[in-house]
RNA sequence: GCCGUUGUGGUGAAACCGGUAGACACGCGGGACUUAAAAUCCCGUUCCUUCGGGAGUGUGGGUUCGAGUCCCACCAACGGCACCA
């Protein structure tokens, strides 16, 4: 011991220096350090062995009858370990949930982790280490990290994604949704990124590269799952006006699912039956069209070019354009390139035959990938005016002058709320924003075409190809379904009845009348062994059936003398005569008359499910084990490979099946785990329906602004679907939604491994202990604001600490009579860090508490009690400290049981303020009196002043200003 | 190009509804304690200055008794979206 103390004494010149760099700083030297290791081990054990943080379920609670659901995005457990980035928003939603519970309410603030995803697959193709194993052992570091810095979860609840008593209801709200018709499967061109051998979806796509890689994406045909999110579009969009989010976080929203209203024009191509479709958004200026353009992507192209002398060039512009998209990583908005076309629209409009051309700006899967373009937008007007293709004008602006430019084509005039507009007839002198709902009435009443809406928002691709995912429990049948290929043709019932009479099989004869002009919807072109696809058009739903037999009929009598027909093809009554039997065939005005005129075809069928889902008892369906985890070059997923996994039999027949072998997204298990933590191990529901209606909706989700627009989407589109079938309460999943700023490296740069500047909270946590961290990252800036990282700065945090042991330590004392100004600064702090937490300016709730401990350690002494508030409102940020110095202060509970204290706006009220002397808006004295003073008594004291008699000198007053306790200002000259 | 955010000392930043610009913290300079260093404490720290004062919140205008804050135009940085008709 005395050697100890002997070393001690003889190193103590550089120990400090050392020891930092050692980190063996474990022991005690004076008052004015603490040893942050043990304390914090102590009160993290201490909370654990209490269970602090418990958060009981609804009917255990005997508190006041106010709940409060804290939400953090759960971290994904990579093998980096906790990003400082991650504490920032954690102990932010940490001091307000610790606010909340001293406030009264019933808090919950739970964890997780969202585990399934590339990184943890990627490492095991490297590495040959099976994904469960890594995510184990990450989310074993990512617990004590986070346990380390004292965040006050309910570890109790922790979910992870990967773990199968978790994903088995991931699978079933899977199967829900197709059961109700919002998964389908379907034949997309994909985002596919050639690095990766995966499928992306849109969101993953940035600047036409891969999101993870950075390597080249292209379009390849692939059948995906796809969940029906724009089914919800509209839902999606107004809701967000009962929603309290960041109003920079709606727009997103709102911009994502990117509605548009406008028109559609059905036109004929000349000298053909092609019938083309064109949006238009901006239907006000449709006189002024003078051209229309394709996509060189549409689907309808080589057939409107066929045997045209231009059809040559164009295959060659259209195959030049695809590889350029793909070389190019889409950045092909540098230079518009068209070709026409050697078609002609046959304008409804009467303005004319528009030529039909090719071109690069016309995307292939937005709209109808056909434009009518004209004079009044920007990239039509710019591509005529590099091929010299004719433009007209019809709309122009008051100014004569600027009407002149835009007549002579000067530039394109557009947009404009006020425009003038010249055609049609009817509309001329109306202006452009007050015409525009008259004119769609107008297109439509004509014929030209109908109201109609789009968004930018598509289906969610749902599937993957890859092993570390949910499989999707689906299973392949055989026998009871059909699996062969063909065009699949579409059948669409708005009316229940008929819907009805399909999934009963009470109807065994389906009839169509045909129509040359439209081949395909009218079927002139099924075959036995057809699958078709019936879709309710009301719920979405879809089955598929298998056509038997083809009966093809000239006209509607020859049908009725199959007799023996007859029973199945009316479900009520049979006619007796050709006349009844025709009544029944008068849907619309024309229908019998089309049927007479091309004749009808009719097939027996039997449907068909050619998925079948398991059922619960099945799930989870687990994830099997296998050899490689590298997807296969032909895109499949690997769970192809494993035979005896796949060999299964189908849950309805029993016969020989094969499962799905397509897992799901990372973004699958996140939409949901907001509802798993209100009843994490629950084995019956995903979550009990009344601890549902008790928590539901979270009511502050703080996350990072790079999730604001997909996972907020999506787990709103899920939480939307389940209440919509009674599962969950409400509609909305988030009362309030705000997101933190990012931590960047010390040099500005966003950290990462390659440049070396990642700060890892281990470190710190050694170094300066869990409480500075937490005040530092509170303390260091604006918190929705991106800040470097200041290693510095953390100096000033660690220091305030000390200062509030030494506070302890040598100022507090029973009963002393605080002064007057302690006392009144003290209750200004309560009030400050108060609202600072709630409108989370954490920055400025720090800065006030450190204005407080320096004007507290001036004064002769602070009393117990008064310290006792102090340290009250400072617990959230530095609850380790807190738990600490209230222990050193006499109790012997949690200060976390304490109440919020409250402010004494008595007490916070100054008895004396400095009022400054302005002379013609310039400071030129100052004055101290009470902040109850009147203008009259403030004008007196203010003219006696000998710096304002001095500054007068020689002028007159014109004006006198008063502003109650801040301000007087002479005008004078 | 569009949308959003932000421009204030050497640095991170404060500044409520238009009312003393730069709180708080870092850094730096000086001092005290010490044989010395660390730690701690005290003083100073926007710039210019003839010590009276003057200038100053990205730039240029405007409104106002008074503008970092409001209005107009512009510039720069960061983030998001990006041929959406």
């Amino acid at each position: 011991m005395l050697e100890k103390n002997s070393l001690i004494l003889f190193f103590t010149s550089y120990a400090n220096n050392v020891w930092k760099r050692l980190g063996t700083k474990d022991f005690v030297l004076s008052t004015s350090m603490y040893n942050h290791r043990e304390l914090e081990k102590k009160w993290q054990a201490y909370w654990g062995k209490q269970q602090t943080y418990k958060t009981l379920d609804p009917d255990q609670w005997h508190g006041e009858n106010k709940k409060f659901y804290g939400l953090v995005e759960f971290p994904y457990p990579s093998g980096h370990g906790l990003h400082v980035g991650h504490i920032r928003s954690y102990t932010a939603m940490d001091i307000i949930t610790r606010k909340k519970r001293m406030d009264g309410y019933h808090v919950l603030f739970p964890i997780g982790f969202d585990a399934f995803g590339l990184p943890a697959e990627n490492y095991a193709i490297k590495t040959k280490t099976p994904p469960a194993v890594t995510t184990r052992e990450n989310i074993a570091n990512f617990t004590r990290q986070l346990q380390s810095i004292g965040i006050g979860f309910d570890w109790d609840r922790a979910v992870e994604t990967t773990d199968p008593a978790y994903y088995k209801w991931t699978q079933w709200i899977f199967l829900e949704l197709f059961k109700k018709g919002m998964a389908y499967k379907a034949s997309i061109p994909i985002n596919w990124c050639i690095n990766c051998k995966i499928g992306l979806a849109n969101e993953e796509v940035v600047n036409g590269r891969c999101e993870r890689c950075g390597g080249p994406v292209e379009k390849r045909m692939k059948s995906q799952w796809m969940l029906k999110i724009t089914a919800y579009a509209d839902r999606l969009l107004n809701d967000l006006e009962s929603t309290d989010y960041l109003e920079k976080i709606k727009t997103q929203q709102r911009e994502w699912i990117g509605k548009s209203e406008g028109v559609n024009y059905k036109q004929r191509v000349k000298g053909t039956d092609i019938v083309l479709e064109s949006y238009d958004s901006v239907p006000q200026t449709f006189m002024a069209q003078t051209f229309a353009v394709i996509s060189p992507e549409h689907p309808f192209l080589p057939r409107l070019i066929a045997g045209l002398p231009e059809e040559q060039a164009v295959l060659e512009f259209v195959e030049k354009f695809k590889r350029r998209k793909i070389e190019q990583g889409f950045e092909i908005d540098k230079e518009i390139e068209g070709i026409f076309t050697g078609r002609f629209l046959d304008n409804p409009f009467g303005t004319g035959d528009l030529p039909i051309w090719a071109a690069s700006f016309v995307v292939a899967d937005y709209g109808t990938g056909f434009v009518n373009c004209s004079a009044h937008d920007e990239r039509d007007f710019a591509f005529a005016k590099k091929y010299g293709i004719p433009l007209k004008v019809a709309m122009l602006p008051k100014d004569p002058e600027e009407a002149q430019k835009v007549k002579d084509l000067e530039y394109c005039y557009h947009h404009d709320p006020e425009g003038v507009l010249l055609y049609p007839e009817e509309f001329k002198g109306r202006t452009w924003a007050d015409a525009r709902d008259d004119i769609i009435h107008y297109i439509k009443e004509k014929g030209f075409g109908y109201p109609s809406t789009n968004y930018k928002l598509r289906d969610w691709v749902f599937s993957r190809q890859r092993y570390w995912g949910e499989p999707i429990p689906l299973v392949k049948c055989t026998h009871c379904a059909v699996t062969k290929g063909g065009e699949k043709l579409t059948l669409s019932f708005y009316d229940q009845g008929g819907w009805e009479a399909i999934k009963q099989e009470r109807k065994t004869i389906e009839t169509r009348a045909l129509n040359p002009e439209e081949p395909e919807r009218y079927f002139d072109n099924v075959k036995a062994g057809d699958i078709i696809h019936a879709i309710n058009k009301e719920t979405q739903e879809v089955l598929a059936f298998e056509v038997e037999t083809v009966f093809h009929f000239q006209n509607l009598s020859e049908l009725f003398d199959r007799k023996d027909l007859l029973p199945q093809i009316c479900s009520k009554d049979i006619p007796q005569t050709l006349n009844e039997f025709e009544k029944s065939y008068e849907y619309s005005s024309d229908y019998v008359e089309r049927i007479n005129r091309h004749g009808l075809v009719a097939w027996k069928w039997k449907l068909q499910s050619v998925y079948v889902p398991l059922s619960l008892e099945q799930l989870p369906l687990e994830l099997p084990k296998v050899e490689h985890y590298e997807p296969t070059d032909s895109g499949e997923s690997p769970l192809a490979s494993v035979t005896d996994w796949v060999k299964t039999t189908c849950p309805d027949c029993g016969h020989e099946a094969i499962r799905e072998t397509d897992t799901m997204p990372n973004w699958a298990g996140s939409s949901w785990y907001f509802l798993r933590y209100i009843d994490p191990r629950n084995d019956q529901v995903f979550a009990g329906f009344e601890k549902l209606k008790y928590w539901m909706p979270v009511d502050w989700y703080n996350g990072g602004m790079e999730h604001t627009t997909l996972h907020l989407l999506y787990s709103r589109f899920w939480n939307k679907f389940l209440a919509d079938y009674g599962y969950v309460p409400t509609s909305e999943p988030y009362q309030k939604r705000t997101s933190h700023g990012m931590i960047l490296g010390e040099g500005g740069e966003k950290m990462s491994k390659s440049k070396g500047n990642v700060v890892n909270p281990d470190d710190i946590v050694e170094q300066y202990g869990a409480d500075t961290l937490r005040l530092y990252e509170m303390f260091m800036g604006p918190f929705d604001q991106a800040i470097p990282w200041d290693p510095k700065g953390l100096e000033g945090c660690s220091r305030f600490l000390t200062k509030l042991l030494k506070m302890q330590e040598e100022k507090v004392r029973s009963g002393y009579q605080d002064d007057r100004s302690v006392l009144r600064l003290l209750h200004k702090t309560i009030r400050k860090i108060t609202q600072d937490i709630d409108s989370m300016g954490f920055n400025t709730a720090v800065s006030s508490a450190m204005i407080f401990l320096n004007e507290a350690l001036k004064a002769e002494a602070v009393s117990l009690l008064a310290f006792e508030k102090f340290l009250t409102v400072l617990s959230p940020f530095i609850p380790h400290l807190a738990e600490e110095l209230w222990e050193k202060t006499g109790h012997s509970t949690s200060i976390f049981q304490e109440t919020w204290p409250a402010f004494d706006a008595e007490l916070a009220k100054d008895e004396e303020i400095e009022l400054v002397v302005q002379i013609s808006g310039k400071v030129r004295g100052r004055l101290l009196v009470s902040p109850a003073i009147t203008k009259e008594e403030a004008l007196t004291l203010a003219y006696q002043n000998k710096d304002v008699k001095k500054w007068l000198e020689g002028k007159t007053v014109r004006q006198e200003i008063f502003v109650p306790g801040k301000i007087v200002n002479i005008v004078a000259n």
